[in-house]
DNA sequence: TCAACTCGGACAACTTTTGTCCGGAACCTC
DNA sequence: GAGGTTCCGGACAAAAGTTGTCCGAGTTGA
C-alpha cells in the first residue's frame, strides 16, 4: 500500500479541526512531509469528492461532508486506487490441459478466496469514519491534541 | 500482490494431486507460465516449509503436509512476505507540534484501524485450505479436471 | 563411473510506483 | 487593477519491486 495513504488519512483528521482552509504546504509542514508529493495526495482527495479545493489567496483544502459520512475505505481508494490487490490471470485456460471457456464461466476457486478476504479487508476499513479517527485521538491523549493542531492551523 | 501467488496456488492444488515428485518445469509447461521463475515461487514454498524439494533424476516438488492443514495465508505469506501491507511511519512525533514519545506507547488510530483490517484479510485468508481449493474444482467442473492433471504429471 | 536431470541462488531487464518540479489559471488582498 | 498566494495538471526523474534469465552445485538412476 502506498505511504500517501497514512498522510492522506492524518490530513483529513486535522480538517476535521480545521476552521479556514488548510493549504497543502501548512499540512506538509504541520507532519514534516513532503509538500509536493502531500499535495498529489490531496488532489486525489479532491477528485474523489472528498475534499473541496478553494484556490486563490488563504485557499486551501476542506472536507466536502460530515467527517462521519466519511470512511477510511474511501480514503484509501482515492489515493491507492480501487481496483483490488489480486488480479486473476486465467490460468486454468492456458497450457496443454486447459479447460474450456464454457467452463470458466464463475471465477476459479482461487479468485473466489482472493475476492473474499479483498472484502473482508474492505468492509474493515468501510466500518471506520473519519471522525471515529478523531475521537480515539481525544479518547487516547486528551482533547489537547486536537486543540493544539486547530491553533496551529488558525 | 504479486502475479506469482496465483502461480503457486495453482500448483498447489495440482501438487495434492500428483502422484510422483513434481518438476519446476513440468509445472511451468502445464500452466504455461515462465519455467525459470515460477521455479523462484516453488524455492519460496519450500522455504517456508509448505514443499519439499526433492533432487536429482525424478525429482521435484512434494506437498510436505495435508493440503488441508495448508492455508492460502501460508502460500500468500511464503511467496509474497509476511510483513502486512501498511506501515506506520509515526507521523504524530514529528513536526513542530509533535506529540511527545511517552504518549505515543500505544498504536495511533490509524495505524489500528489498518491493523484491524490487515487482521481480517489474512482471517479470511487462512480459513481457505488448499484441500478447499481442490474440492471446489471438483464441485464446479467435475473430478475430470483434477483427474487431468493428475495424468498429465504422470 | 557417468550422464542427465534437478534445485538453488546470483544476475539483468522491465514495469510500476514513488517523488519532484514547473508553468498556467484562479482567487484574495491591497 | 496589480501583485502575491494558492491550487491544478502534466512532464520529468528516482526508487522500488516485479518479472524473467542464466549458470553452478548437488543428486539420482543407469
Amino acid at each position: 500500500m502506498s505511504g500517501g495513504v497514512e498522510w492522506a488519512l492524518h490530513c483529513c483528521v486535522a480538517l476535521t479541526v480545521a476552521r479556514s482552509p488548510a493549504s497543502a504546504a501548512r499540512l506538509a509542514e504541520m507532519h514534516d512531509v513532503s509538500a509536493s508529493y502531500l499535495a498529489k495526495q490531496l488532489q486525489s482527495l479532491a477528485r474523489a469528492g472528498l475534499a473541496h479545493a478553494v484556490q486563490g489567496h488563504a485557499g486551501g483544502y476542506v472536507l466536502t461532508r460530515d467527517p462521519a459520512l466519511i470512511t477510511v475505505l474511501d480514503v484509501v481508494e482515492a489515493v491507492d486506487g480501487a481496483r483490488p490487490a489480486f488480479t486473476c490471470t486465467e490460468v486454468r485456460q492456458r497450457g496443454p490441459i486447459a479447460a474450456a471457456p464454457e467452463r470458466c464461466l464463475s471465477p476459479c476457486s482461487i479468485h473466489a478466496a482472493m475476492t473474499a478476504a479483498d472484502e473482508a479487508w474492505r468492509a474493515a476499513l468501510r466500518g471506520v469514519s473519519i471522525a471515529d479517527l478523531a475521537r480515539d485521538v481525544t479518547d487516547k491523549t486528551g482533547p489537547g491534541t486536537l486543540q493544539r493542531i486547530a491553533d496551529w492551523l488558525g
